[in-house]
Order: structure tokens, then C-alpha cells, then sequence
DNA sequence: TCAAAAGTGTTTGTACTACACCCATGC
DNA sequence: GCATGGGTGTAGTACAAACACTTTTGA
């Protein structure tokens, strides 16, 4: 029997989502191309995969080579199969998204490819292939898995005060939240514990510290979005 | 440049999970092989992807050839890339399931391949390839989507009474939901309408039917599941 | 003492839960 | 008339939404 690899295969690429938060942004990591097609514009960081890789070897190559590293929460989006979505010819994309903390964000300005940029979710601007509309499921799977699922602790550094929590999800679901039934409701779900250390040097009161927290049964945990705007 | 597909890639399959729904079973699909690998056992009928097709074509065209049917409910599952999965060397499975109703399960019958066989989810027997963990995460893909997905629009027939409505939810959840909560439940998110016709001949007072509201806003859809067992 | 954000409760309303009773139909 | 499911109503409760006041800190 012929190996399969000898019969003619669509080409298997994996692009990559990356959110990065910081400073009440939530952000994206694009790719500024230097080669066709699409030279010059921007597309999302992706690979071709290797014969001998798992998806999840890929997702570290490119992260590796743009970021200068890898290790990021990462979750399988969906799989791309638009025969036009590549002039090149026939090529599956299979998207994952990754989620970079802010601690993580600074370091990574040092190692961090010339070619590629942060970019407001905000702001996005016109994109190669099919990426705005990876992109654009990208935000939505976000946007609906932080209802469920504690991703904060993925975005958030080590110790974050309420607030930081707070904005963080405001940012996320482009919504206002009341501070506090927010508050009220992360701390009843014991989705966070207090470390009884306060964040000093700030111009107000000393806000607690909190940590996230590891032995969370992860499937008692559901936020509900008021209407409102807040307060 | 050379095409894409003259470079190594490893296979691309499709892997279909398809549920069939009837007197409050729900069974999915399988596949007696009759060759090798896994001669004589179980899998989830499948298909490689040709190089024109998109993934919608595939599954048609494994639905017509097993079923003797396509155009039924599809979506995208998740992609499953264990390089060891299949003995036969690298290959990609993108899964999908698809949903289909009592009604085209009845005709199906005699279009059916010779070697599938309709089995009960609770019944599953061992499976070839990675095809349980396959399955395993259809059914839990299906069994939270119902919960804010009208799902019922795929498995039921046209016209249907509450109870079977509400025999399907439990089927589907494997649990026991308080009949007459699920009732104003389901009314209020106007998910179904009633025709003002009755289902008549049966042993008991003649049930109402009911058709799907086919301009339900989806979003407004919500389903909980009570903790209790119903009465 | 002022600004700015942190921290704490309370009231109100809605919606889910857990129930029990009557109704229609065929035998 | 009786068995079998179909259809309707209600009290209690839990939780979310809306909202206001006090506390701490640095300038």
C-alpha cells in the first residue's frame, strides 16, 4: 500500500490567534508580510505542519519563532476550508487561539520577530486569506468561553486586584458590568481567593491582592451578563 | 513555485458522528468494516477528502454512500491529529456530526450500505481508529448545544407533541426533566408553535401539535436543567 | 480636606422549582 | 368508570439587578 502522504493531499496549515491584555486592550498578534501574496498587508502569524507534528507542535513552532515563546494556553478553534481561501492553491487551515498574559506581554517586546505587531481588537485592520474571519470567531469563542470558564487566569498576572478582574471583562465583552454584583459573584464562585496582601503606591485605598484559584471545580462557575450598562 | 500538494501532507479524512433519534433511542451510525485496518470491527463511517471537495461535499458524500441521503443538519466537531491514530501512516481527521430525524429514519432503512448499522449511545461497543473519544465528544457537543440551540428542529418530524419534545431533551441529557416546567419553558421561549391540531387515535386524550418556530430569534433560547429528578 | 477608587449591604423583582389537581380519550 | 397520559395553576424560594453609603489612601 502506497503511504498516504504519496496521494495528492490538500496542504495543512494552523493559524494562530493571539490575544494579549494589557493596560485595558485587548490585542491580537499580526503578522506584517514581507513576501506573496498579500505583501504588505497583514494576516495572522500560522505554519505549514510538519509531517511528524501534532497540531500542538506547530502552534509552538510559530509562537517560538514570533514570540520567543511558547507555553501559552491554547485551545483548537476551528478548521478552514475555503478552496479560494489560499491563491496559492488547496490549503486547510486549522485555527487555534492562544492567551498571553500581561507580565508575559513585556518580556515577549524583547523577543518578539521584527515582522510582527500587536493590534487592538478595536482596530482591525483589512487581513489576507480568510483571517478576518478567523479572527472574528476567535473573539466570539472568547467572548462566550469567559461566561463559562475562568480564562482569566490565562490574562491576568499571578496577583490582580478586583478591579483588574473587573476591567478585564468589561474589556473582553466590550460591555459595562456593575462592579458590584461582579464582585459579588466572582467571590461566591470561589473562582478567585484573597492573599491578604494590598497592591501599595496607589492614589486611593490599598486594594486587596487576589490569586486564582487552582482547585476550582471549573463547572460550578457561570457568569451571567446583565443588560445594563452599569452604574 | 511548486502546488501545495506536491510537498508531503499528511491525509485529510472526515469523520461523521451521525445521531438518529426514534422511540426515545438515540443511536448513531456505525460502520462493519470489511478491510483493514480493524477488519471486522466498528468505526464512524469516514472518508479521505479529494483536492475540489470542501468539507461539506465529503460528509455528502459519505452520507449518500452509507445513509442513501445527505442535506441533513452538519457541523463542525473538532480536529483530531494523533499521528498514531491510524496504522496506515499520518492522517488528519476532521470530525462533524450531523442530526437526523425519525421520520428520514424510517426511509432510510432501505437505503442504508449493507455494512452500517444504526446503535444505541448507551450501548457503544469499541470502536476503531481514536473513533470513541470521536464520539465522546459529539455527544457532549450535542448535549450542551441543546441546552441553547433548538436542536429539536433537526431530530423531530415537522409536526410533534410536547411529550415527544420533552422525551427527546431527556433521551439527549440522559436525565429527567419536571414535565410541566419544561412545558411553560419551552412555550415562553416561543421555540415551537401549536397548529391548533390534535394528534388523534391514541389511548388517552388527544395531544396537541406543535411545529418548530422557524423565526425564533436563537439567542433568546435558554434551557436550564433543573438539579432534581422531576416527579 | 479633597479626589479617587475600594469595600459593604439592602431592596426589589423575576424566574426557576416543586408541587397537585382536573381533563379528555379509548377500552 | 377506569386507566393513561394531556393540560393548567400556584406557593415558595433563590438569585440577579439596581442602587447608596462608608472607608482608605495619596496628594
Amino acid at each position: 500500500m502506497k503511504p498516504f502522504h504519496s496521494y495528492r493531499n490538500p496542504a495543512l496549515a494552523i493559524d494562530l490567534v493571539v490575544f494579549g491584555y494589557n493596560a485595558k486592550e485587548l490585542s491580537v498578534l499580526l503578522l506584517k508580510r514581507n513576501e506573496e501574496p498579500f505583501k504588505g498587508g497583514w494576516t495572522l502569524p500560522g505554519a505549514f505542519i510538519q509531517m511528524d507534528e501534532r497540531f500542538s507542535d506547530t502552534c509552538s513552532r510559530i509562537l517560538r519563532t514570533k514570540l520567543g515563546m511558547d507555553k501559552l494556553y491554547l485551545e483548537q478553534l476551528y478548521s478552514f476550508d475555503d478552496p479560494a481561501r489560499d491563491p496559492r492553491g488547496r490549503a486547510i487551515s486549522v485555527a487555534y487561539y492562544a492567551l498571553v498574559n500581561p507580565h508575559k506581554l513585556e518580556t515577549a517586546a524583547s523577543t518578539m520577530a521584527g515582522d510582527v505587531e500587536w493590534v487592538d481588537c478595536r482596530k482591525m485592520p483589512q487581513l489576507g486569506f480568510d483571517h478576518k474571519q478567523i479572527f472574528k470567531t476567535a473573539l466570539q469563542r472568547l467572548r462566550s468561553k469567559i461566561l463559562y470558564f475562568p480564562v482569566g487566569f490565562e490574562l491576568l498576572d499571578e496577583q490582580f486586584t478586583m478591579t483588574e478582574l473587573h476591567e478585564l471583562y468589561e474589556c473582553i465583552l466590550d460591555t459595562s458590568l456593575d462592579r458590584r454584583n461582579f464582585r459579588r459573584k466572582i467571590l461566591d464562585s470561589e473562582y478567585i481567593l484573597p492573599t491578604g496582601m494590598k497592591r501599595e503606591g496607589l492614589q486611593n485605598r490599598a486594594p486587596e491582592l487576589y490569586v486564582f484559584n487552582k482547585k476550582l471545580k471549573r463547572n460550578n462557575f457561570q457568569l451571567n451578563i446583565p443588560l445594563s450598562k452599569g452604574q
